[in-house]
DNA sequence: CTTTAAACCTGCTGGC
DNA sequence: TGCCAGCAGGTTTAAA
């Protein structure tokens, strides 16, 4: 699944439905997890947190389960006995009385002590998260400016985790597109203002399209997108080649950048 | 160090 | 209708 705000969105839902709650049954599809599922059957989920796009999936007993979905897994919430039905195949099954989470098609699951999860591989890398409220605009600035990072462009920079956790492909031409700026522009090169700017989109972007949910999903999107409404997030430049800039009129145009597709109007950014 | 490309995971779409 | 190539919101790895 998707970027920084769905996988957040999924992680609320999820715990919505299970947290505090015994589970009478877990079951995962991978041998290699097998003998963790008498263990965790009788304990509660504690949490379930997303840090970046990982989430994390805490037990009272210890053990912690760690999650990506890629490109490809999709959470559900089923009631209690129920199975919802889908194409995709179920990597995850984690039951209580009253409701179960379910995992289809993910690639990445393993189970780690809750003490040492932090020092997860995936973890370890990751940035601030852009959907960590504490975050603030002025950090976002400073990170900017840090020797690691000041230095790359901003098509790139923008999709690294290790700058900021939770950023995606659709928000990297959203943040680009409202920030006036374009993909080769570098940090070390923007005015003051360009970079405040930048850091301000950088986080009220992500946080606009985790807060708000639209009622039909994005033209050529799939899954758990739900955009395009006037109520809703909606893509200014994400996915709309050929269309009016909203801003000038242009036509928007898309390019590969880092070998992902990015979309930007030409004469408002620069 | 940074950038680029390919590979991998899996499911859906569009074209023939 | 059926099959297949191509594409996708991500990440890792290797090469340049």
């Amino acid at each position: 699944m998707p970027e920084g705000p769905e996988i957040r969105r999924a992680a609320d839902r999820l715990a919505a439905a299970v947290v505090g709650l015994p589970l009478q049954s877990a079951w995962f599809a991978f041998p290699a997890l097998k003998s963790h599922e008498a263990s965790l059957v009788g304990h509660r989920i504690e949490a379930i947190t997303p840090h970046g796009k990982a989430l994390l999936t805490r037990f009272d007993n210890g053990w912690t389960v760690y999650s990506h979905n890629q490109l490809y897994g999709v959470w559900k919430i089923a009631a209690a006995g129920e199975r919802p039905g889908s194409t995709r195949s179920l990597r995850v099954a984690l039951d209580t009385g009253r409701s179960s989470i379910l995992l289809y098609s993910a690639s990445d699951i393993e189970m780690w002590r809750s003490d040492d999860v932090h020092r997860h591989p995936f973890l370890m890398k990751l940035g601030p998260d852009v959907l960590d409220p504490t975050l603030t605009a002025v950090a976002v600035a400073e990170r900017l400016q840090d020797p690691r990072f000041r230095g790359r462009a901003l098509g790139a920079l923008l999709l690294d985790q290790a700058f900021l956790a939770g950023m995606g492909n659709y928000l990297r031409s959203e943040v680009l597109f409202a920030a006036g700026l374009l993909p080769e522009r570098k940090p070390a090169d923007l005015t003051p203002a360009q970079i405040r700017a930048l850091a301000r989109e950088l986080l009220a972007i992500p946080r606009r399209s985790y807060a708000t949910r639209g009622i039909e999903p994005a033209k050529g999107m799939r899954g758990d997108y739900l955009t395009d409404t006037p109520e809703g997030f909606r893509f200014l430049v994400f996915d709309r080649e050929g269309q009016p800039c909203p801003q000038c009129g242009a036509r928007i145009v898309r390019q590969e950048s880092g070998s992902r597709r990015l979309y930007l109007c030409r004469r408002c950014q620069a």
